[in-house]
DNA sequence: CCCTATACGGAGAGGTCACTCCGTTTAGAC
DNA sequence: GTCTAAACGGAGTGACCTCTCCGTATAGGG
């Protein structure tokens, strides 16, 4: 998977300025957005443009790396949240998920619009979340995996707008949003989404990068 | 306030060509993003550049203007929404705006980040749905005003990501959001934002426009 | 119909950005 | 210590974007 690993491992100086051109993006993207220079970049990782372009072939690239990064993260904390079968594995990980994402809010435009299997396999997972969640009765059962994709948009709105000044306020946000998600909350419209709908955008998307 | 009616009424064309361009922002900004390029829009409009240039002094002056007229456009919804004193006013606000922003999802990212009294104004009539809302014990009373901010902040999150082929998703998560909202959802842990943290967001989002 | 203030179009100036190229430096095997 | 494959920095290139300028066209009053 990894070119590093397939061929030949980086020098010792090129590995570490791989990791810190990463942690430089993460920085500076929170900070000015996808927009920012990758001049920018390479100043922060104390590195010249010509070693950022060695290491990543294109700026895309570098954000495709940073996004991947992320998706991973995500994927490992849907696993963890389904080790508890007790039903409320999916407000874990919707927590966990959401705290991990406020760390990395640069990247959240493209978090969704990679063609990778691992968007697949996330909402898989996310979707066996939502299972187990209806049969303790935690949440109610009219919901589905397309009601948890919302939620995780809307999670972005809230960090995109408050970031950074206020970087909890995503947290309060969940708490109304879980509360209308139970069983007790009063009775909604019918308005759940067709069962395709989140498809069409998440492909749609993916081209449009 | 409009400076073509302070000095001088437009020449019939020059008028028309006006609302055409911002028309045609309206669609290109919603398309391609706020980074869309003048000359795109003009072309849209079917008039040159220069004739861009000449009714707005810059691309940042354009955007105030569309952003200018959402803010009034959802001020005078929440004017509307206050009519009906039955409690229930809030949600038709949210309903009601939340529609109008589904049509102009180009604009969002500016939305709140103008000077503009408008947005203190906007607040201070959101403010009052709220109370009017909680006098009729249509939603909990730890609900603060920045609580339906970042409602507001969530939908455009989600219209962003569903945007342009599922535009009606928006509706299904407010459907969830104000369920959590309900007196009759399940307690909240206390996680109300700090009342001023909001005005901190909005005024640094001011700043660094 | 004429006249002129007003508006028009779009080439080009000036700036920024992503990305390339090459002379120089260095890690690390022997 | 020597040597070479690997990595380095950053000036330079070309594309693109916002905004200006000026010769041309037109609305609309008299």
């Amino acid at each position: 998977m990894n070119a590093t690993s397939t061929i030949r491992p980086l020098r010792k100086d090129a590995a570490r300025h791989r990791e810190q051109l990463l942690a430089a993006a993460v920085q500076v993207f929170d900070q000015h957005g996808l927009d920012a220079s990758v001049t920018e970049i390479a100043r922060v990782a104390g590195v010249g443009i010509g070693t950022l372009y060695r290491r990543f072939p294109s700026k895309e690239a570098l954000i495709d790396t940073l996004v991947h990064e992320v998706l991973n993260a995500t994927i490992q904390m849907a696993r963890d949240a389904a080790t508890s079968r007790d039903g409320t594995g999916l407000e874990k990980f919707l927590m966990a998920s959401g705290a991990y994402q406020a760390e990395h809010v640069g990247c959240l435009p493209r978090l969704w619009n990679t063609d990778h299997e691992m968007v697949k396999l996330a909402r898989r997972l996310i979707a066996r979340l939502l299972l187990d969640a209806k049969r303790h009765h935690r949440i109610r059962h009219d919901l589905t995996s397309t009601d948890v994709a919302l939620a995780m948009f809307s999670i972005n709105g809230v960090l995109e707008a408050m970031h950074p000044l206020a970087p909890d306020a995503w947290r309060r946000h969940l708490d109304v949003l879980i509360a209308g998600m139970r069983p007790a909350a009063t009775d909604l419209p019918h308005r759940a989404l067709s069962p395709g709908s989140l498809d069409k955008v998440l492909e749609m998307r993916k081209s449009a990068s």
